[in-house]
DNA sequence: GGCTTGTATCGATGGGTTTCGATTCAGTGT
DNA sequence: ACACTGAATCGAAACCCATCGATACAAGCC
C-alpha cells in the first residue's frame, strides 16, 4: 500500500501567519477550521446574493433597509445571514442615525481568492486527463 | 443513481464569456443556488483538509487509501465528504485495479478564485476603514 | 468458486441551521 | 416623556448534515 502520511506543518501561528493556500499543501487542522468557517457562510444563496449586493454597490455601502425588501424573508432572517457573514469576517455595519449600512471587508475575499488560486509555482499535474 | 452531477456556474444561457463575479454585480437566483452548493462543499474541514491534500500532493492524484487514515473518522464519513467534493466539481475519481484515485477539477478552484477576485475596473470605495 | 481487501451505499441518530413570530433595543421626531 | 420606525435578539419548529455501524459492491488472489 502507498501508504505516506502526510506532514502536517505545525504552524499554529497568529491569523496572519504565511499562507501557501489551499492547493500548495495540505492544510492543518486549526487552519481548516477557521476557513471552514468562512466558506459555511458563503455556502447559502440567501448570503451570496447579500454579499454580492453589498460588494457590488457602487459607494461601498448599503442600507439593511435596501437588502430586506430584496428577498421573500422576514426581516429577522435576514438580519441573522448578515450577522453570520459580519461574523465570519467578510462584511462590517455601522449604525448612522435610524439606519445600519453594510460594507464589504475586502480583506477577506482577497485572501479566499489567493487560497483558491494555483500559485505559479505549482504545476499542474493534469496534462490530458481532463475531460473537456 | 451515480447522478455525478457537474454543476454548470453561471451559465444563464450562454458560454462562460461574461462572468463579472461576486464583486461586480449582483448574483442571480440561480447562480447563487449554485455557487452556494460549492462553497458549502468547502465549508467543513474535513473537505477542506481533503481538498488540500489531493490538491498539493505530486503527482496530482491521491489514493483514498492514502486519505483515510489521515483523519480519525471512519472510512465511510471519508467516503462521504469525496462524495460531496464530487458532486461540487471540485475533484474527479478514477479507479485503477483495486484502489480508487482523486485528483483536483483546477477549473472550478480557478472559478471560485476569479469570482472572489476584485476586478480592476471595481475600485474599492476607500472608507474609514477599521472602526478605529 | 471462495477469501480478502478496498471503497461506496444504506439507515439511523445526534447536533446544527434556517426560518419564523414575538419581543427588545436604538434613534428620531412630536 | 411618548410614540413611531428600523434593526437585532430571543425562543421554537422544521429541516439539513456529519457521523457511525452494518452492509453491499469491486477487484485481486488462493
Amino acid at each position: 500500500m502507498s501508504n505516506q502520511e502526510f506532514v502536517v506543518l505545525g504552524q499554529g501561528g497568529g491569523p496572519d501567519a504565511c499562507r501557501p493556500g489551499l492547493l500548495a499543501a495540505p492544510l492543518a487542522e486549526d487552519q481548516a477550521a477557521e476557513l471552514a468557517k468562512v466558506f459555511k457562510a458563503l455556502g447559502d444563496p440567501v448570503r451570496l446574493r447579500l454579499l454580492s449586493m453589498i460588494a457590488s454597490r457602487a459607494g461601498g455601502e448599503v442600507c439593511v433597509c435596501d437588502l430586506t425588501p430584496a428577498f421573500e424573508l422576514s426581516q429577522p432572517t435576514i438580519s441573522h445571514h448578515l450577522k453570520l457573514l459580519r461574523e465570519a469576517g467578510l462584511i462590517a455595519s455601522e449604525r448612522r442615525g435610524t439606519w445600519v449600512h453594510y460594507r464589504l471587508l475586502p480583506e477577506m475575499t482577497d485572501r479566499l481568492a489567493g487560497i483558491l488560486t494555483r500559485t505559479a509555482g505549482q504545476p499542474l499535474h493534469d496534462s490530458g486527463e481532463v475531460p473537456a
